[in-house]
DNA sequence: CCTTTTCATTGGGATGCCCAACGTTTTCCG
DNA sequence: CGGAAAACGTTGGGCATCCCAATGAAAAGG
């Protein structure tokens, strides 16, 4: 189970040297078929890029609040679903049982969650958002958006929708 | 520099208790607009879930011949444009020095590269591929276009092209 | 000719993902 | 009803990836 926090980074658009043709990856020239344009032409790779790029953005905006992305994941999911067990929270996000005490570690100190423990059943922390945290949650969505419309800004409206679209289909299976 | 080698994992789509309405993404309910709703309609965030999606597409495929996806990046590189010195891998893949050492070591062993002393400049080992890794490359590269192939099978050919035309443009900057 | 830069190797560290164990609590089954 | 199994949260260990840097040798620059 991937986990889009955590973001590699694409090789460099093409680090050729400066004024080296840059071969078409939407026109491979047939005759010298380049084993690095194909790969770089690859759905796979171009979405790679894409989300690595889109991430880093998102990333960075939401730093400027003290947040790291799998932090507005864990709110995001608590906000809306809470209380929420910690155990929940490792299903939902797929993320490590020890790293989900890390980031509640976190969240609990800045006053964005409250952990209890469950009445109804002593195994599991119940967990809240609390006013603060959901006042934050907003602010991230908003930094979020800003952020997005900075990695789509070369596209048009129209556009925008078009590949939100596709990716909405491919992204659910 | 995020790196696209390395893949994050995307939330599971939604773990919400089986027959929960699912808010459709594109259609947030205005009445409760939900947070997590909101970060899953995000670009950034689908295209990272296409994008875990589709290395992990591809990872698998390449592993049937032994290789991992910086093995695949490492070899097209030197392919293409060797002999190339490990600090030019070092800075068109953006991966660290010791892994670069890491994975030459493994294509060394498997005869797919050759490291040599660079007779012009004795500080720097000059990469080029072998007969055999040449070989291997193509059979990645038809592994690589199925696995695409995988991936984008829910669109048909206009969409796939519009999907890769957009993509195209917003990962070159 | 000396200083700076580059190269390759390697060290250390942080983070995220994999595995598992432990004690407590709840659920399940005979 | 009681014991076994499962779930929960915490924590340990380990590996891979990304960050930092140091070292000695070689090349470039002033």
């Amino acid at each position: 189970m991937p986990n889009v926090f955590r973001y590699p980074r694409p090789m460099s658009p093409d680090p050729r040297q400066p004024g080296a043709q840059r071969p078409d990856p939407q026109h491979p020239d047939p005759q010298h078929p380049g084993a690095l344009a194909h790969l770089q032409s690859l759905p796979s790779w171009l979405a790679g890029r894409v989300a690595a790029r889109g991430r880093a953005l998102v990333a960075e905006a939401i730093a400027t609040e003290g947040l790291k992305l799998q932090h507005y994941a864990v709110l995001a999911n608590v906000a809306d679903d809470g209380p929420l067990a910690q155990a929940d929270l490792v299903r939902r996000l797929g993320f490590d049982p020890k790293d989900v005490v890390l980031l509640l570690n976190h969240l609990e100190h800045e006053g964005l969650v409250v952990r209890e423990p469950d009445p109804r059943d002593r195994r599991k922390n119940a967990v809240t958002a609390t006013p603060e945290g959901r006042r934050l949650l907003h602010t991230c969505a908003r930094l979020a958006d800003r952020a997005n419309e900075h990695l789509l800004a070369p596209l048009d409206p129209a556009e925008r929708r078009t590949l939100l679209a596709l990716l909405t289909r491919l992204a659910q299976d």
